[in-house]
DNA sequence: CGAGTCCGATATACATCGGACTCGGTGCCGTATT
């Protein structure tokens, strides 16, 4: 992986980049692994970036892009968050223009921004990926030849593509047409099958991975299990009146937002609900105070953090079990960034599964897109957009281009140059919607089993960052001395002697056998590449079947359950 | 998947039980309506 012994010949690419960046951003330093993955930009590579919030992941193509001979497209999700790059964007002479072009813009705004961006006097356009659905954009992009592709905040390929947002996952498309520029995925939180999708989804060749450590060694872990409802409500609500503010509440409803914040604010606490129901004035004002230092706790739904950057956040309460540790991690992340002791305290009942496993299995049914495969048969001769599929079977914006995406991982049908939809290998419409349905079976498990696995956090007896830390690929040496379990371990040696001295489950000797990273065979559940280990159990996680969690009692001794197929390397990135 | 709500049945008058039913999270965009 490393650049290393290239320093020779790649000094003039990082002597430019410095340059640049002094001079246009008036940085004078750059981290080892932003300049690593600037270089890897400039040289024209595809590019994946795992690296913290805060810690300048937009200078890795900010300070190449002012470098390079084109426009640089730049996919952000949300609206806000590319008003604040831009605004972010330094002035001057030599400073780099940019424009977002989106639904708020007039059509005389509209105008302007293109041609802004065809007389070159544009070097960053920021859009989102709905945009380049739409053909006439990816056209003007195309036209204009850009240098870059950019994809901010990329774990929304993986975690909107699916359901939420579809356009995400038709990205790939939208960079072949315009010439297929180099790509550059951003992101702040993404385990290894995250970033597998992510090159895979954006059809990035040999991409280049730079990863920046996960460990928060200043937010202390804590897991709090309740069987009963209204003690979780209690403890939550003492736990944030208790800590040092300021302090976000993550709850899993709008509704328990506003229970909570409701009774926080009874305790005399400048306390708001957020969540996606209310309206943009007050989203924005409860934003702006949290920011200001003027709310003591925001109470809030999923909604709530993405483009928060506020330094002096103490703590990251949960109300219950996130949908993932994806999720979680990310969510937790918004604490301590000034580097002072922070906290994160997940409070957990097992019946939280049960709403998050809803929410794991909302893909698009038969009937949808057995409807859609009908409708791509029906203009095998004169392929349709996705427009004139979604006013010709009457269906939904997102439904339809769910449908067509499952369909194309299927293999069933595919996209052309002019972004029209073929049937592929001439397969039946039943036979393609059958296809589909078992694609979206697959990522209906996988998205079940992150479920189990957020729970497995949840319940696991050994240390919280070990468990953490080895999800997202990065062993971890037990104990850490601040999460939950290791504290009690610790104040359970001090009690005297007699009581056992373990910090981590002992370390079963077939745990050897298959290590982190290792690619191994199940007989039943198929290929998949091993996670962590958790003492005497492992976690895999299956191409098919999701993440499972094995122990090793059971596999010592029975060669045949799980084989390893490939010892742990750099496959696929790097 | 699980919690909350509504409604009818039960059994006998106020209240409870159980089944059916609904709802639950993230944001673009563009069109219809003020």
């Amino acid at each position: 992986m490393g650049v290393g012994k290239g320093a020779a010949k790649n000094g003039t690419d990082a002597a430019r980049l410095r340059e640049a960046a002094a001079e246009v951003f008036g940085w004078d330093r750059l981290l080892p692994e932003q300049l690593e993955a600037m270089e890897s930009v400039l040289r024209g590579r595809d590019t994946l970036v795992v690296m913290p919030t805060g810690s300048g992941k937009s200078a890795v193509y900010q300070v190449p892009g002012v470098l390079l001979s084109g426009p640089v497209v730049v996919v952000s999700p949300l609206l806000a968050l590319q008003r604040d790059q831009i605004a972010g964007l330094p002035e001057g002479d030599r400073a780099p223009g940019a424009v977002a072009v989106n639904s708020a813009l007039g059509a005389a705004e509209t105008a302007s921004a293109w041609d802004a961006v065809d007389r070159g006097d544009v070097r960053f356009v920021y859009l989102s990926p709905e945009q380049l659905a739409k053909d006439e954009v990816v056209e003007r992009l195309a036209a204009a030849r850009p240098a870059l592709f950019v994809v901010d905040e990329a774990q929304c390929v993986s975690s909107w593509g699916h359901d939420f947002r579809p356009d995400y996952l038709r990205l790939e498309q939208a960079v072949r047409r315009m010439g297929r520029p180099p790509v550059l995925a951003l992101t702040a939180t993404a385990a290894p099958p995250v970033r597998t999708e992510i090159t895979e989804r954006l059809g990035m060749r040999r991409p280049r991975l730079t990863v920046a450590g996960f460990d928060r060694p200043n937010i202390r872990l804590e897991v709090r299990r309740f069987l009963d409802e209204d003690e979780r409500r209690r403890a939550v609500v003492e736990r944030a009146a208790a800590e040092p503010k300021p302090g976000i509440v993550y709850a899993a409803t709008r509704r328990d937002t506003e229970d909570y914040a409701g009774e926080l604010a009874a305790l005399g606490l400048a306390a708001e609900a957020y969540h996606a129901g209310l309206r943009a004035a007050e989203r924005a004002r409860i934003h702006d105070a949290f920011l200001g230092g003027e709310a003591d706790v925001v109470v809030a739904t999923s909604a709530f953090g993405m483009g928060i950057d506020k330094e002096d956040v103490r703590f990251v309460l949960h109300a219950a079990l996130p949908g993932s540790l994806d999720a979680y991690y990310q969510e937790i992340g918004r604490c301590g960034r000034d580097g002072r002791p922070a906290l994160a305290v997940l409070h957990y009942r097992s019946e939280d599964t049960g709403m998050q496993t809803y929410f794991a299995g909302r893909t698009p049914g038969h009937d949808t897109l057995s409807e859609v495969a009908d409708a791509v048969h029906d203009h095998r001769d004169d392929p349709a957009g996705l427009d004139r599929l979604r006013r010709e079977t009457g269906l939904s914006r997102n439904r339809v281009t769910a449908a067509v995406n499952l369909l194309e991982e299927a293999g069933a049908v595919a996209t052309g140059e002019e972004g029209e939809i073929r049937p592929e290998r001439g397969t039946p419409p039943e036979e393609a919607a059958e296809q589909a349905e078992e694609a979206a079976e697959a990522h209906r498990r996988t998205d079940r089993s992150r479920v189990d696995m957020a729970r497995a956090y949840a319940e696991t007896t050994g240390c919280r960052r070990r468990f953490l830390l080895g999800y997202f690929g990065e062993e971890y040496q037990a104990p850490c001395g601040t999460c939950d379990v290791c504290e009690a371990q610790e104040a359970r040696q001090d009690d005297g002697p007699g009581a056992p001295g373990e910090t981590e489950r002992p370390r079963h000797p077939a745990a050897s056998a298959f290590p982190v990273g290792a690619r191994v065979r199940h007989g039943e559940w198929g290929e998949g590449s091993v996670l962590s280990e958790d003492g005497d159990r492992i976690t895999v996680l299956f191409d098919r079947a999701g993440y499972r969690t094995l122990s090793l009692e059971a596999l010592a001794g029975r060669d045949d359950l799980l084989t390893v197929v490939d010892p742990p390397g750099e496959r696929g990135t790097g």
